[in-house]
DNA sequence: TTTGTTCGGACATAATTTGTCCTAATTAAA
DNA sequence: TTTAATTAGGACAAATTATGTCCGAACAAA
C-alpha cells in the first residue's frame, strides 16, 4: 500500500483535480452537478455522496474503496473534533467496532 | 479513570435506567419526550440529541464529557463498520486530527 | 480589457430527523 | 389467571438539514 498524505478529503480532490489540469466546470459535468458544488466539496464545505465519490474515482483513477476511506476518516475526524475533553474515543470506538462485530455474528 | 466497561450507548443508558429501577416513562418526562423515543435510543433506533445527553448525565449523575465521548464513539463505530474494506481508517483519522489540528492554530 | 474560473450567498426542493400518538406484545402484580 | 404497567414498533406530521440551481462578485490568465 502506498504511503498516504494526510490532507482533507476536499483539499485531496482539489489535487487530483489540478494535477489533471482541469475547471471545476469539466468535473462537475461529469458528476452532472452545479460547479459550485464541486468548489464546496472541495473546500469541505459540503459533502460529496457516495455516488459521487465513486464518480469521482473513476474521474481520476483512484481505488475506489481508497477513496471511500478517505472520505470517512475524513467525517471521524470532524467528529473527533467536537470533542474537547480528554477521553481517547477513537480507542474507545475501535473497542467498539469490535464489540458490534462479535454481537452481529454470535 | 475507571475502567469503561465496552457496549453501545443505548444500552449503557438503559443499564443506568434499569439500575435506577425507572421506567421509560419516568426518565422520559424529564428529557421532556415521548417514552416511545427513549426507548429507541436504548435499543439504537434513535440518535440522542446533545442536549438530551446533557439532561441523561444529569439524571444519572454521570460526567457530561464522558457520556457525550460515549456517543461519540459510538458514532464513530458505526461509520468505521461502513467501510468493507481493509484500510485502517481509525489510524488516518487519528492524523487527520492531528492535521487538521495544526492548520486550525498555524 | 476580455474571457474563463472560482467563490459564496439566496433560494427551492428533497430527504432526513424528531417527535406524537396509537396499538400490539411483553412483563409484573394482584 | 386477570389486570395493570411497561416496552416495542409503526404511521404520521412538523421541523430541520441536505442537496442542488442560479446568479453576481472576486480573481486569474490571456
Amino acid at each position: 500500500m502506498a504511503k498516504r498524505k494526510i490532507s482533507t478529503f476536499g483539499e485531496y480532490i482539489r489535487q487530483l483535480r489540478e494535477n489533471a489540469g482541469l475547471p471545476l466546470r469539466k468535473v462537475a459535468a461529469q458528476l452532472d452537478i452545479d460547479p459550485s458544488i464541486l468548489g464546496k466539496i472541495e473546500r469541505n464545505d459540503r459533502q460529496p455522496s457516495k455516488e459521487q465519490i465513486k464518480k469521482l474515482a473513476v474521474i481520476f483513477d483512484q481505488d475506489e474503496n481508497y477513496l471511500l476511506s478517505e472520505y470517512l476518516s475524513d467525517q471521524i475526524a470532524y467528529k473527533v473534533l467536537e470533542e474537547e475533553s480528554n477521553f481517547d474515543i477513537l480507542k474507545v470506538a475501535e473497542k467498539k467496532v469490535a464489540y458490534l462485530k462479535t454481537k452481529k455474528n454470535g
